[in-house]
DNA sequence: ATTATCTATAGATCTATAGATAATGC
DNA sequence: ATTATCTATAGATCTATAGATAATGC
């Protein structure tokens, strides 16, 4: 995968091997999770990078492309984890079990903590648009999934508000205390939604487990 | 408030009617929470505030200590509330709901959703290490109420993170979707999060009532 | 005299482009 | 010839300071 024409760089390897569009991609994911957007120059992304300035833009026509690009990278996965879990006929808090429990994971997964560019200030430019459609339709699966679970109709949003915000939280405690977080998280915070869609404790249990059978399915299993 | 004397400013008079230092704090709650620290200038800043660039290091040494100052002051009604709460007796469930209930009703108002200030990535440098100590207090707060509701101790850290990310989860609603919000939200997630610590429906009304009556208590209620 | 604003600006930094350079491929 | 990098830089912007200005206070 990486190039094999063109001048070499001055300053050493490809920090990921993969070339240098990955290690563009590799070092907007570091810098805009932890220093930010705005306070990332195309300087610093590109010394991240381990090339200069000037060569991001034979890749990306601007700091936004790079961004853009994470940010569908990251949402794609659990859209489709939850396109295929509305399709499936298994009880309604099974789905809504597995499509939790798969996008924390998805969120605990990884080098970077690349939830976390889901909370830029920046993100709400028009530039973004195609993200935030995603983002939508990944909203609309949720309160779907709460609505079949017999969620009063009056409290369907306000719920399934609380569910995704439930699931994101793990992005806040990833970047505060990451050493809380650890292999059962994704299971826990899964339980916890059923809680809050009002199951009893005694149903959980039996949901819980066919939604662990579920994210092992092939095409629910995003990533 | 409003200064007396100085020379008069150029373009119009102050946005918020309590002069200079007010209006920039004013400019920096709206921006920063919108459009992020980083892309947001000092001329920028200057100009919602209705002064020229140089006027802001009048009032202050520089954009960190204005986001400092807007940090502090969001974090302390909280602390005030929690310290309050950790002081009384009545049983911790209603003071859990009660400490819930309160940030989340903090959070919900202001024009401006000042919460989204905690989610800046820039946030992450020690010009800001006061807020954080205030931000790790309030924490260990939530972990003393969620460990005295009876929660096993291996899962106090993991249930406190939980309560704590279901409280926050109203910024990220709160700019996605400010409409979803209304006057019983505060009483829902207050509400999730017992059900979080695994009280019994049954018992919960019970807390909820008492966690309300103490909402209105002078020393609790903050703000 | 004191104060808070203003104008002006130095110096740093940042973005984006132009064009040179050093590889491989044919 | 093609490609991906590099160097160099124009022009914009940004931060922070110096010093002028226009009010009030005494």
């Amino acid at each position: 995968m990486p190039r094999r024409t063109g001048r070499p760089r001055t300053a050493g390897d490809s920090p990921t091997g993969l070339g240098t569009r990955e290690d563009i991609l590799h070092a907007g994911a570091r810098l805009f999770c932890t220093v930010g957007y705005g306070s990332t120059s195309t300087h610093a992304l590109a010394e991240v990078a381990g090339v200069r300035q000037a060569t991001l833009y034979h890749h990306f026509p601007g700091k936004h492309a790079v961004l853009l690009e994470l940010l569908l990278g990251t949402v794609q996965p659990s859209l489709d984890a939850a396109r295929a879990l509305l399709r499936r006929d298994e009880p309604a808090p099974a789905r809504l079990w597995a499509l939790a429990a798969g996008d924390v994971r998805l969120l605990c997964a990884g080098e970077d903590n690349l939830g976390a560019l889901y909370l830029l200030p920046e993100l709400d430019d028009e530039r973004f648009a195609a993200f935030h459609a995603r983002r939508t339709e990944l909203e609309a699966a949720y309160r779907e999934l709460v609505a079949a679970c017999g969620v009063a109709p009056d409290d369907v949003v306000r719920t399934a508000a609380l569910v995704l915000g439930l699931v994101e939280s793990v992005i806040l405690q990833r970047r505060r205390s990451p050493a809380t977080l650890d292999a059962r998280t994704p299971d826990a915070v899964a339980d916890a939604a059923l809680a809050l869609v009002g199951l009893e404790p005694a149903h959980r249990a039996a949901h819980a487990a066919a939604g662990r059978r579920l994210t092992a399915t092939a095409d629910v299993a995003a990533g």
